[in-house]
DNA sequence: CGGATATATAACTGATCAAGCAAATAGCCA
DNA sequence: TGGCTATTTGCTTGATCAGTTATATATCCG
């Protein structure tokens, strides 16, 4: 329930589902075509997604359409930022990245 | 032993463990203090943080003294491009990640 | 060598969680 | 209403894995 951004992100299927949301907005059906998972499978999935707010959900007659929502994404980003300063020699971000844990 | 990056990040210690790495190199003992944490769990983490290689490790006496090695988060870097793109506007970017798919 | 310090490995345990099957819900159409 | 499709939810099981204690390895110093 708690589920971080890292953990989500942490299972293959998950990552795949978010891949497959990049192409444009699919019906749980078509998310999980090809996926090797069952359908309860992926719903299980997409409601995890959707709770921790990466995808969004709209009913279409029976089925429910799922759009990527990468806001959530820029947490991580957020969280790289320290690393890529570190491997692209900004030490100056890096720097304050140190400040504002002292 | 096959950890992938996400699940390496996926656990709070580990993810502490570089982002006290930041500061540049430390000895295990060092690493460990005040993260609530047995010495042999730093160990263990360490451990599969230096076979993913985001760190390395440099003998120093009886210490041992790690340093971080942020150029594996280059591939998670990588992973959020397309979904940088996405909230940055930037679709020419998305494209090429979706046409390298096709 | 013997003791002390620093770190790593081994064996075990408990909690988490993905996956499957079965059943329930929701919306459409006759 | 009843049947049909699409999707979600409940329940159970199996595997993974973080954490612990105890033990082993390594390096220094007397």
């Amino acid at each position: 329930m708690t589920a971080t951004l890292f953990t989500l992100l942490a299972d293959p299927s998950r990552r795949a589902i978010l891949d497959r949301l990049c192409a444009g907005e699919r019906a749980a059906g078509e998310i999980g075509a090809g996926l090797g998972l069952s359908q309860p499978g992926v719903s299980k999935h997409l409601r995890l997604l959707r709770e921790a707010g990466l995808v969004t959900v709209r009913g279409e007659a029976q089925r429910r359409v799922y759009a990527l929502k990468p806001d959530a994404l820029r947490a991580l980003d957020a969280w790289l930022e320290p690393y890529r300063a570190f491997w692209a020699g900004r030490l100056d971000a890096l720097e304050t990245h140190l400040n504002r844990e002292a």
